[in-house]
DNA sequence: TGTACATCAGTGAACGCGCGTTCACTGATGTAC
DNA sequence: TGTACATCAGTGAACGCGCGTTCACTGATGTAC
């Protein structure tokens, strides 16, 4: 489908999703501009009409990785069943899909947490961070985890999945045949015991 | 000084001991070989002598990168007092000094576990991951810590600690005022409470 | 309803730098005799 | 103990590519009258 590319009229938009594609793929390495553009069908140049600069669209690129990292906790979280324990079983959903999204997608993973990303924009996106609290509040709320332990919960928890999840994730430091599943078992076990948490 | 560099005679230390320094202040993105050729004095093409590629040369920095993280694990753990209670807090401070060493020397520990780094040379640089072990079995040899839970043990204690190191290390990333202390105290905590240790 | 004109969003070519790597070379070192 | 020669570890200049960015430009769009 060959358009006139003047007044594309969505561009911005375009180059951001071949970036996503891209990084998806390929890690945050892959997201150069030339290739954008040529994704796009555009001269290099033009992304200039949309982003002052590359790192710029680094970040957006970043913030929309951690938007679907949000979006993969929420939709695990959703997909768990009502009934008894449920709230345990909703944060431990939330905790697997963050491991899972780590070790599913490294390259969305790596770019959403990529070092040297500057600008945080805001005080640091905090969807999937609220995921995780709203899920320890519930817990507190219907008593299925103590509150004494509620201060440092979001903490302790986010540390262990994160760590796992790069631990997992980074295609190259997979120390060879490790099950996935059950490390993420194991961790979110140790989670649950570390909130103070009895079955 | 201005010695004869031909016939240098350890060039290979020189340029790996300046590639350290270089990464522990700016981190892994700094190790440039021109650069390094220019600290030692010499010209570039000097580090093919020593090195097929600069690859070869970035996978021993990682190396020693992951040496200085398990040096300052031992460090850590043989400054821990005799006496009640001590190969629990020798496993603290293990994993506080983890952290710490995140916290304190971000610049090596990006380095130390860079992706892309490929060529792990052996399963994987035992080192940290020893002394980790080592502690845990302390733990379970004089009763601090139950036996069932010694399998999944160092993978959650791992994920902990890296994850919190993770957290706290990217300069970029501190959520301003977070008090590094507390969350080290926090987290470890969970984890010695992950490990069914009662105090 | 048509025309003049400002504005917007592209083009395409080039600039320039950073950086790994190559290549023919040369000075120093060690060893055989 | 000195000389010939292989070898080792450097030099220095250049190559070449990847990549962000700039700049004068031009085609399309919308709006005033």
């Amino acid at each position: 489908v060959t358009e006139s590319h003047y007044h594309h009229g969505n561009l911005r938009a375009e180059l951001l999703a071949h970036a996503l594609r891209r990084v998806r793929e390929h890690g945050p390495g892959a997201l150069v501009l030339r290739d954008l553009a040529k994704d796009a069908g555009v001269s290099p140049a033009a992304a200039y009409r949309h982003f002052d600069t590359i790192d710029h669209l680094r970040a957006e690129v970043a913030r929309l990785a951690r938007q679907e990292l949000a979006a993969a906790m929420l939709s695990a979280r959703n997909r768990t069943s009502r009934g008894r324990n449920a709230s345990l079983r909703r944060f431990e959903a939330i905790g697997r899909a963050y491991v899972r999204f780590a070790v599913d997608e490294p390259g969305w993973f790596e770019t959403a947490f990529a070092k040297g990303t500057v600008l945080p924009t805001t005080p640091e996106d905090p969807a999937a961070w609220d995921v995780l609290v709203g899920a320890l509040n519930e817990m507190v709320a219907d008593g299925t985890m103590p509150a004494r332990y509620r201060e440092s919960a979001p903490l302790v928890a986010w540390a262990s999945v994160h760590g796992l999840g790069a631990l997992l994730s980074s295609t190259t430091q997979r120390p060879d045949g490790t099950p996935v599943d059950a490390a993420i078992d194991d961790v979110v076990a140790g989670v649950v015991r570390a909130l103070g948490i009895s079955r």
